[in-house]
DNA sequence: ATGAAAGCGCTAACAC
DNA sequence: GTGTTAGCGCTTTCAT
């Protein structure tokens, strides 16, 4: 029996009355199965064509058990970082025809668990970014997750593979260029706390620490953005430091921006190094010597990731690690004369 | 008649079991209905606790034919801009309870058209961000994405507000603003060709030269991106202008990169000014002179206007029209004497 | 107050 | 080859 879509919209039901068949055979047609009599097929299509008619997804997804839609949960989306993530995946995604579903947790740990589990729902697969809930919690919470791919952050949880950026080697790197320049007292503005990819940073310096124990290295409280940076100036003055490491390249900026306007000279008096290498980097003054990470790509890869274990292949690379670059440029120089700490 | 559910998830079905009712009482305890004995109630709430069920949002949406989910539509998501709408959009819809689903475009106009519905279709509502496809496509399609929003772009059919920022006015402020220094000769480093707001510029600029026929202006081609301004140094040398509008704060800060290569100095040989007021703005050196945009409270407007299509409340304000504000910083100054045009 | 049943729009197994 | 029918998981009349 035929009846005509009852809603507003038009619905396979008003096809298959204009067509003159069943909405099953509609059905064949729009989906490209070529068992039904190329003539009653093109009937159908003038008709879909005539009314405009489009098959609505949400039917569609109910009976497929699939929705074409992945999603993904950032910390931040105002941060330079999970935006390229999300760039690259939302490409890399809709190349194969699925669309991407956006939670930001807005820093909210507690937040992250009930968005992800939502967003779940609605999609298809999902893609954790640095989560900043605890490893007993992502661990319990993944297996209802799946398929799931993680983005700097690993968990015990089998079948989640995760693509890490190797920011402990990074931050290495940058500390050994400044060393290497001379520099003798190092300062790390740190990132978020709760973050991860901080956390890989501040093990990079221990490890760094350890190997270069005549090298002072102190610890500054920090954030992820300019103001963070700018609002600095004070405690890295006051460490004596004449290498600093900032968390990302917007801080840097904003440091930089903050000593410049303390009237020192950057690399002259002071060295600073980024990490990321954004587009920015290479554009500021002096240009910004950091550490470059492919982060288009990753959220790229993340995709190839996860569509792996949507269509339950066998994931050619469960979980990948990348290396940053270390990106020689013009905010970092010799180390002059060792400055006596500024108090006050 | 109850059934377990058939696939492997938990489904209502399998709660209605553990708690002996039927699944159409689960639905009531689950939405709130309060017709439900307490008890009974109680008894629905642990089952479904135990068994961790949460509603299938797919199942949901085709009953109640909506989906809590709003998409956007951005020409390119790199751009800040559009980041930073969507940054809004989506802070604001999550308040609501609603998802944003991106569609990028990646500035084809042709594509547009086609995610722009697929989006719709999945979708209670959307927003599209200065789509760069032709007014009378526009006005053509959009009758079916209703609930729409426009960005930075308006149409004659009925019942689709749009948010527009005055670029026209913007561009005229800095324009008088460098007048005012004294400069005669000023260049316009446009955006991308099919940008509705280089458009909404360039517009700006006509009525700018209409009132001061005395002043030169050059029109050059130009981009979105930091590239762009860092690689337009050599018209702009050409052009013999000593103020420079770029078409925002990115190209503004490419420029004056490529001046700073070229051992000319901002605002002393040039004047250069941004738009947007992006954060960079006031750390690069010099500080940049711009007009700034309430971009990501554009976002969150979008999100009111569409609440009320939705809700087919009245729309308070059908159509918004924002001022930008110029920000004097330091890379504009007095116009030197009048430079000659350096060929080459 | 609760269960049975219809229906949201679609796909797919099953008959013919 | 095509129509009939039974779901997909949920909400919501309509009886009781």
């Amino acid at each position: 029996m035929v009846r005509k879509s009852a809603s507003g919209r038009i619905g396979i039901a008003d096809v298959a009355v204009k067509a003159g068949v069943s909405h099953a055979t509609v059905s064949r047609v729009m989906n490209g199965n070529f068992t039904v009599d190329p003539e009653i097929a093109a009937r159908v299509r003038a008709a879909a064509v005539e009314l405009k008619y489009q098959p609505n997804p949400v039917g569609r997804s109910l009976a497929l058990g699939k929705t074409d839609t992945i999603g993904i949960v950032v910390p931040d989306l105002a941060n330079p970082t999970f935006q390229a993530i999300l760039r690259g995946l939302s490409r890399a995604a809709a190349q194969d025809g699925y669309r991407v579903l956006i939670a930001d947790s807005f820093e909210v740990s507690s937040e992250e668990t009930i968005l992800a589990g939502e967003a779940r729902r609605r999609c298809d697969g999902l893609v954790l970014c640095a989560p900043r809930m605890s490893d007993a919690e992502l661990e319990e919470i993944a297996p209802s997750l799946r398929p799931l791919v993680l983005i700097n952050r690993t968990t015990a949880a089998a079948g989640v593979p995760s693509l890490v950026v190797d920011y402990g080697q990074g931050v290495q790197d940058i500390a050994e260029h400044l060393v290497e320049l001379g520099h003798t007292r190092l300062a790390f503005l740190a990132g978020p706390p709760r973050s991860a990819s901080n956390n890989l940073r501040l093990q990079g310096l221990e490890a760094f620490k350890a190997a270069h124990p005549q090298v002072e290295v102190t610890m500054l409280e920090g954030g992820s953005d300019f103001d963070t940076g700018h609002g600095a100036v004070d405690a890295v003055l006051e460490s004596g430091a004449t290498g600093i490491l900032a968390f990302n390249d917007l801080v840097a900026m904003g440091l930089m921006s903050g000593l410049h306007e303390r009237g020192l000279d950057v690399p002259g008096d002071i060295s600073v190094t980024g990490f990321d290498d954004i587009p920015f980097a290479r554009y500021t003054t002096p240009t910004l010597t950091t550490a470059a990470v492919p982060i288009t790509e990753l959220g790229e890869q993340a995709w190839h990731q996860l569509r792996a274990l949507i269509r339950n292949e066998e994931s050619d690379a469960p979980g990948s690690r990348y290396q940053p670059k270390l990106e020689v440029r013009a905010s970092t120089g010799p180390a002059k004369a060792a400055r006596t700490a500024v108090h006050g």
